[in-house]
DNA sequence: TAAAACTTTCAATAAGTATTGAAAGTATAA
DNA sequence: TTATACTTTCAATACTTATTGAAAGTTTTA
């Protein structure tokens, strides 16, 4: 395969995951685009690689700037603004973990907390169902809080070697 | 908080959550619902309950069973489908993991592995900055599938205990 | 201070996804 | 076999989310 229709491949690979995990295509496709350019690229450079509109190219490159897997960087002499993507993947990873669980894990924690609150006569299976299953589900979330945070305190290697040969 | 109040902020909340991970609202709701029901409901009950017709109760009931969720139950006697949530929230978290490699981490690898093949000219900035992210990337997918076959073969207590431990 | 070079916003619109409901399909019972 | 009790399908439609592009905003340079 020649590079070009690779680079376009996984563009389009990227964006397609991005979706199914709730996230804008466009944001993932420029994601893609800055993982694999060896230099900078400006709003310009994006919008003319994916061809799409400044609105949307700025609108997107700031949503990767918020979720912390690129930033910008300043050419001297130039007053354009130029992005470079995080190129290691783990630390791609350990950021993407770090946002969606400050993101959706955290606040559902607080949810269930409050869930765990419900009153219902003693001995109505429906409320007891439910206590029972926010009960689990609390637990468990707990549970995966705790293990998320402690594999991002924990490094590549750790994570990578020590922790799989622990496993098999 | 009345136990009416606490089932309809429940249901919400995970319709909410599954939207951001790229599960449709209702399956997520129709989810949440039979997570919290004591009792197995048919396609009626659930129409009832969330307000939504009979084609998309349908529908999102087949998706459940589909990612092994939910399962068909038949009280004798009766010819109307009921169905019942499977309600050990680590089997659940187990079969969304094994749901989710199936569909996206493994067609994702295979995607990887055409793109190492990919020829660029030896010394091109922009091929070699191609190769070197397909090939960080497969090494941490490879990594992370074979670290989620391990952890769905475990068992909740050597998962959620003895791995703990040697985390911290 | 004004013009130029850029970035951001946002209302209009397009594109994508989910939902409805009635009709068609299927299985059981009479 | 026919009627009944369900389940499934799918074209039309509603709803949601993403995108555009022009105008407004901001910063730098002349």
């Amino acid at each position: 395969m020649q590079l070009e229709e690779g680079k376009e491949k996984f563009i389009q690979a990227w964006g397609t995951l991005g979706s199914s995990w709730g996230i804008n295509r466009t944001m993932a496709q420029v994601h893609a685009l800055l993982l694999i350019s060896p230099t900078s690229l400006s709003t310009e450079d994006v919008m003319q690689e994916l061809s799409v509109s400044r609105g949307n190219a700025n609108m997107n490159l700031r949503a990767l700037m918020d979720w912390g897997l690129i930033s910008k960087e300043l050419r001297p002499g130039e007053r354009k603004e130029y992005f470079v993507a995080e190129k290691d993947m783990w630390k791609v990873a350990k950021q993407v973990i770090r946002e969606r669980r400050k993101r959706e894990l955290e606040p559902m924690l607080r949810i269930l907390e409050e869930l765990k609150q419900v009153e219902g006569k003693k001995g109505d299976r429906d409320a007891e169902a439910f206590t029972q299953a926010i009960n689990n589900l609390h637990d468990l979330s707990t549970k995966a809080d705790k293990t998320l945070n402690t594999m991002l305190r924990a490094d590549e290697h750790w994570f990578l070697s020590s922790f799989m040969k622990l496993m098999r």
